[in-house]
DNA sequence: CGCCCACCCTGATGGC
DNA sequence: TGCCATCAGGGTGGGC
């Protein structure tokens, strides 16, 4: 599930909920879902402190712990396939795939996560947290046309494989890119090296639509308008043409496209 | 660099 | 009903 815009929206519910007051406790639930320290490091370094402005990379959260000690450090979440970050008034109704609890006075924010794939990091510092984000492209969040251009040049593979690399651009996952191609009328398989100017032009423009309107959704919106909405259906028809629907793997990941609207 | 695979996890689903 | 294979919008590391 979470990709960009369903990342901050989690960036949002935390802002909204959760800054500036004192975390009162820390229930870590499953230890596994925290990598690289253990439930008492985290206790420790949140002990007497609050949640900074969080912001986001790509499909990152990163919370800063205020006020600094010596050093600023910080928590990165990551949601994986599956996870999500959940506010509650009050300390009833937790959930099974509840993983980590921070309880708050005026309710708990919630890391949840059925599958476990990814996790919760801790930076002891600044150079720390830029080490661990310092793979990723640019944010796909306001990429002008200029950034996708530079980051697509040279690149020998196929688009959607290359647009979902975080190492290109952060922040894209399996639905958004294959909505983004639709839209675009590119087909997910089409080499990079063959895109024409105008290719980069329309894959701009609805990259920044698709990500705004789904922001606005917090999450990539299942509309029977949108590629999303006709998806999962087995043999759905393209929203704009009526074509049936292709299912694929490109890249090692399901694939949908339009054979009539993508071109290859 | 690009591509493929195995793997990390849990849960839902369909076939036998 | 039980059991097994497969699949799912994440990422990593290894081999070619």
């Amino acid at each position: 599930m979470p990709e960009l815009p369903d990342v901050e929206g989690f960036r949002r519910v935390l802002a909204r909920h959760a800054v500036g007051a004192p975390v009162r406790a820390v229930a870590v639930l499953d230890n596994q879902v925290l990598r690289g320290f253990g439930p008492e490091r985290l206790r420790e370094v949140l002990r007497g402190r609050r949640f900074g402005e969080p912001w986001r990379h790509g499909k990152w959260l990163v919370v800063p712990i205020i006020p600094p000690g010596a050093e600023q450090s910080s928590l990165l979440l990551h949601f994986g396939m599956t996870g999500e970050l959940v506010w509650a008034d009050d300390d009833g109704g937790r959930h099974r795939h509840d993983r980590v609890v921070f309880v708050l006075p005026e309710g708990e924010l919630r890391y949840r996560d059925m599958r476990k794939l990814t996790g919760v990091r801790l930076a002891g510092n600044a150079a720390e947290c830029r080490s661990l984000l310092a793979d990723l492209g640019p944010d796909a969040l306001g990429l002008t046309r200029g950034e996708l251009a530079r980051v697509l040049a040279g690149r020998r593979g196929r688009i959607k494989p290359t647009l979902a690399d975080q190492a290109v651009v952060a922040g894209l996952g399996n639905l958004l890119v294959d909505e983004i191609l639709w839209r675009a009328r590119i087909a997910p398989q089409r080499s990079v090296a063959d895109l024409e100017p105008g290719d980069v032009t329309r894959l701009h423009r609805q990259l920044g639509t698709v990500l705004r309107r789904s922001i606005e959704a917090a999450r990539v919106p299942p509309r029977p308008s949108w590629l999303t909405g006709r998806r999962d259906e087995p043999s759905g028809s393209c929203p704009r043409c009526g074509t049936t629907l292709s299912h694929g793997r490109v890249g090692g990941r399901g694939t949908v496209w339009c054979p009539r609207c993508q071109h290859r």
